[in-house]
DNA sequence: AATGAATGAGGTTTCATTCAT
DNA sequence: AATGAATGAAACCTCATTCAT
C-alpha cells in the first residue's frame, strides 16, 4: 500500500506513528495561522513549514503539494463544523433542528473568522476534481437530509435547494466576518430569516410573529 | 498634476489617441477571457498582455500592476450592472424594483457566469484600494436607496440589511454558476424568495402589509 | 554634414533654430533637476523628457541616447567652471591662481553639491572612449598648465601631478558635500593644504622660495 | 529571532553547513569579478548567480537583494584593508603609522584595482543602510584615533579631518588605479604628501628634506 | 525521519529606444 | 518638428519542489 505515490491531497504517508501525527497537526495548524494572520499572499510552503517549526523537507513528507495543506485544513475546520451540525440537529422538529444548524455555522465563523471566509475562498478555487470537493458534498448532504425532514419536494429540487442554502448561509456569515461583526445570535437571525424565507418556511417555531424580523 | 503619478489602481496614463483606448480595452477583455477561461492560475501579466495582442511593455503603460487590471475589470463588469440595475428599478413599487434588481444580476451572472463568479472572489481578496472598494460601495449604496423605499427602519440596520441582501443574491448566483444552471427566471425566483425572506417580506408584490417588517 | 548618425554623445542634431537651443537646454537643465533631486535611480529618458516638458520622442532627436545627456550635462557644469578657473587664474603669481582655481572648484561645488558629486561618478562610469572623456582632460590640462608655471618639472610627472591635485580637490569637495558642509573658504582652505603640500608648496603664497620645491 | 528576516543588506540566512558558506564565498567572489571584469553594467544577480555557479534562487537565500550582495562584497574587502590597516600602525610614532596606513591602502589598491575603485563609488552610491555604513564608518574612525595620536586638535575637526584624509587617499588611489599605474612606492609617497601636507605635517620622519619630493 | 541547500521556471516590472502619425 | 504609443530585452525576485546528506 504506498501511500499517495502522487494523488493531489491529503496527506502523503499515514501518520502512524504518534510523532507523525503530531507533525501533521502542526503543519496544519501553521497553515491556519499564516492565513488568518498575514492572508493569502504571505502563505506558501516555507512559510508554513517555519511556522509550523519544521523543515520544508519534513512537510514534503506529509503533504505532496501546496493545495493538499489546504485541503487538509478545509477538512479540519469542516469535520469540526460537521461534528456540531451533525451532533445537534438531533431534534425531532426539523426546523428547530435547522435552526442549530445555522447557530453551528454562525458560531464555527465566529471562531475564527478570517480563516473561515478565506477557506470559503480556497474551496471555491481548489482543482475540482479533487477529493477536498467531497468535503463540500458532505455539508450539502447535511443539509439534504434537513431538507427532506422539512419535506421538500422533488430529488433535484433537493439538491438544488440544499446548494443555495448553504450559499445563503456562507454569503452572510462571511460578509458579517469580514465586516467584523461581534453578535452571533443577532447574525444567526439573520440568516435565519434567508434561510426560511428561501425556503418559505415562517420559522415561527422560534418565533411566533414573523414580524419579529427586525430582530426586536 | 499628472492623473496617475504612481497611485495603486486604475489605468497609469489617460488614453490620449483613439489607439490607447482600444489598446486599454484589449487589455482588459483579454483579462476577462482568460479568468473565465484558464481561471486565475492563468492569470499572469505576460499572459493578458499576449492574448490582447500587445507587448507587455504596453499593459503596463496603462496599468500600475496587476491588480489594477483586475479593478478596471471588475469597475467595468460592476458599470455594466450597475446601468442596467439602476435604470430598471425606476419602478413605482419598491418590491419591483428590487425584483427588477436581482433579475439584472442573474441576467449578469448568466453572460459570463465564470467571470462573474471570479471576480467576487478577487473583489473579496484584492488588497481594498480605494477606487476598487467604492466599485463594491456604489452596488451597495443601490440596494440601500431600495430598503429605503422599502421601509426600512434605522442607520446601522439599513447598511447591515443591504450588505446581506446583496451577500444572498452573490451567494445563490455565484453557486448556481458553478453548477451550470441554465434556467434564469427560476434562479431569480429562488434568490427572490431568500431575499424577500430576509426581509419578511413575501414578494407577492400586493402584499398589503409589506410595511410590517420595519415596524416591529 | 550629417549630423552624428549614430556617435555616443552630444546632440544629435545641430540646434540652429533658436527653439531648438531652447529644448536642448531644457532637457539638459531637467537632467540636472532629476539628479539633484531624486539621485540616479530615477534618472530615466522618460522622467527627464517629461520634467524637461517635451515628449520622448524628442529628446531622442536631440540626443541619441542616454549617456548622451549625461555627457551634455557633464560639458555644461565644466564649462561653467572652466570659464570660472581659466578667467580668475590669471594672476601673476602661480600660486594665487592656484588658489583661485581651488576656490572656483569649492564655489561650483556649493552652487549644486549633489549634482556636482554625483557627475563625478558618472564621469567616471561614463563609456572610456567617448568625447565626454575629452572634457576631464581639459580640466587636468588646465591644472597642468599651472603646473608649469610653477615650476613643475619632468613630462610624465606633470600630467600625473596634475591627475593627483584634480582628485584631491574632486575627492575634498565631494566628500564635503555628501556631508552638507556650509563654509565654503573653511573648505577651500582645507584642499589648499592638501593640494598644497602634495606639491611641496606651503601655501602661505607670500613665500619667498616658493620655487624651492622644484630646485630639489 | 530570525536573524535577517527582511533587512535590506547582509545574508539573508546563516549558512549553517559548510556548503552554504562556501556558497556565499562564492558568490561574493562571483560579484567582485564581475565587476572588475566588466564592470557595473553587466552586474546584475543572473549574471553573479551564474558566474558563481549557482542558479538564482541559490543567490536569494543568502541575499536578500542585488545591493546586499555588494555591501557584502564591501564588506569583505574593507575587512581586508582594515585587517592590514590595524594591525600594521601598531609603530610608536604616529607619523610611521599613518605612512604604513597609507601604504596598506596603496598594496590593497594594487591587488584588485578596478575592484577597488568601482567599490568605493558603489559605496558613494548605495542606498546608505546602516550596516553598510559602518564599513566607511570604520575605516574614518581608524583614522581618527591615529590624528588623535598625531595631536590633532578639536572635536569636530578630527572628524572632518579623518573624513578628508580618507577622500584624499581614496581619490589619488583611485585614480591611480584608473591609470594603470605600476610602481606603489611612488604612488604612495605622493599620497603621502597630500595627507602630510594637509594635515601640515612635513612627513620628514621618512624624508629628511621635504625637497626629496620630486621624486628625485 | 528529518534537514535545509539548491533549483529554476516563471512572475512582475522597468526603461531605453523606435516609429507611425 | 513633435508626439506618445508601442516595443521587448532584461532586470529583480519568489516559491513550489527536489534531493543529497
Amino acid at each position: 500500500m504506498p501511500p499517495h505515490p502522487k494523488d493531489r491531497p491529503g496527506p502523503r504517508k499515514d501518520p502512524k506513528q504518534v510523532r507523525s501525527t503530531e507533525t501533521v497537526g502542526f503543519i496544519v495548524e501553521a497553515a491556519a495561522r499564516i492565513l488568518e494572520t498575514q492572508g493569502h499572499g504571505a502563505f506558501s510552503t516555507n512559510s508554513v513549514a517555519s511556522r509550523a517549526g519544521v523543515s520544508i523537507g519534513t512537510l514534503y513528507q506529509y503533504f505532496p503539494n501546496k493545495d493538499a495543506i489546504v485541503g487538509a485544513l478545509l477538512a479540519r475546520e469542516t469535520a469540526q463544523f460537521l461534528a456540531d451540525a451533525e451532533a445537534a440537529p438531533q431534534k425531532s422538529n426539523a426546523e428547530d433542528a435547522l435552526s442549530d444548524l445555522i447557530l453551528a455555522a454562525v458560531k464555527h465563523q465566529f471562531t475564527r473568522p478570517r480563516l473561515a471566509r478565506l477557506l470559503d475562498f480556497e474551496e471555491a478555487r481548489l482543482p475540482l476534481d479533487a477529493p477536498t470537493q467531497d468535503i463540500g458534498r458532505r455539508v450539502t448532504e447535511v443539509v439534504e437530509r434537513l431538507l427532506d425532514r422539512l419535506g421538500l419536494s422533488g430529488q433535484g429540487e433537493r439538491r438544488v435547494a440544499a446548494r443555495d442554502v448553504v450559499a445563503i448561509i456562507k454569503g452572510i456569515i462571511d460578509t458579517a466576518g469580514s465586516n467584523a461583526e461581534a453578535d452571533p445570535s443577532a447574525l444567526a437571525a439573520r440568516v435565519r430569516r434567508a434561510v426560511f424565507g428561501y425556503l418559505s418556511l415562517d420559522g415561527s417555531a422560534k418565533r411566533d410573529r414573523a414580524g419579529a424580523q427586525s430582530s426586536a
